[in-house]
DNA sequence: GTAAATTTGTGAATAAAATCACATAATTTT
DNA sequence: AAAATTATGTGATTTTATTCACAAATTTAC
């Protein structure tokens, strides 16, 4: 069993455990971890069972043993390269965020079909669209951002699945579909407002 | 009844009929929206069913028709005016973003402490944080998009709940708390990075 | 060293969400 | 205008996710 949301949810459980780390916290109970992240104690340890991660009765988790076996769940036991694809102004903010600096997770290079954004000296290289392929062997890179307009969606995609990429984090407006060769995940910034929208209008709490 | 994830998927039966109608559509079925958006006719009637939201037994649904009772449902019959704070590399690449201009949704204006990126004469502007409290009252602002550093979230955030915001889209990697006042939507982007690797590392499809 | 206290780990129970399946309505065909 | 076809709309069913509740383990107190 795996689905989407009990791995955000370790990816919660990930943060909060590293904040309290940086606190000097040595131990951590599933208590604490359900206030910081907002969901129930046996949710914790529900969640933390089903990926055999596991603490000492009534001793808690230690943070540092726990931290390494939510990387390993994670993947994030070792660096995770990524291309950004569309060098706009979303892009160039993902290219530059400040909030990966810690993480194992490096955007390695941009590419664009606009020549004014071509860079070679950059600290993230910015190349032309036709060095792409050539750029994913090399580099062996499986991951991808899309942060390109809607209507060059769906071809800077099929690019990307052909040249091998395992993994497209699509920012796009444009919704791609995951397939055996390709795992799509959409963000739909538009979306997203829409949905706290809706929940400030109804005054309804959301439920996730 | 009313979950985040029913109202993701209404945002995304928008998505799919603006762009049919753009097509020049004039009806729409159940299957279709389906395709479209990765999961299954009934599950689009189920969704339409709880949010009252019929079309035409054979007939299938009027795009023009449905896309006035999705946009009622969601909220977005009328101007959403967002402020942002913190106008950082992100901030500004949201205020910049085009993908909303088609939408209801207008950002207007940013809030930062940085003298230097103070702006009364841009499309947008930008203000400092002293004057947050009373452009909020004077435009009337209710919802609001936070883009700072972790470390400064929860000032912001305490100043934008005193300020009488009742809705916050929060890209810092800190989780913050909905109440009765306020409804808070976090949206980390290292979580959503993580969950792809997680997802490309096991080679399992995300099931949502 | 025994008893009391506390926290995990997980089957069992409950709740929530998705799918099925089919009666009902509208349209098209003949 | 009757019969055949095609979609919706929604209770019933199934599946999935969450919470409950308590035995097992460990620590602390006496």
């Amino acid at each position: 069993m795996s689905n989407r949301s009990r791995i955000l949810r370790l990816s919660r459980y990930k943060n909060a455990a590293l904040r309290l780390k940086s606190l000097n916290f040595l131990k951590v109970f599933s208590d604490n971890l359900a206030d910081a992240t907002g969901v129930t104690a046996s949710q914790v340890r529900k969640d933390f069972s089903i990926f055999s991660i596991s603490g000492n009765r009534r001793g808690g988790y230690q943070i540092e043993e726990l931290l390494t076996q939510l990387n390993r769940v994670l993947g994030k036991d070792k660096l995770q390269k990524f291309i950004l694809v569309g060098v706009g102004n979303l892009g160039r903010a993902l290219i530059n965020y400040q909030g990966f600096a810690k993480s194992e997770i490096k955007i390695v290079a941009g590419f664009d079909t606009d020549p004014a954004k071509f860079n070679r000296k950059a600290d993230t290289l910015i190349l032309p669209m036709d060095e792409l392929a050539g750029f994913i062997k090399t580099n062996e890179v499986e991951l991808a951002i899309l942060t390109v307009p809607e209507f060059n969606a769906q071809e800077a995609f099929d690019k990307l699945k052909a040249a091998g990429i395992k993994g497209i984090l699509n920012f796009a407006p444009t919704r791609l579909k995951s397939d055996d060769k390709v795992i799509v995940h959409n963000l739909n910034l538009e979306t997203e407002f829409e949905n706290l929208i809706y929940f400030v209008n109804t005054k309804t709490l959301p439920s996730d």
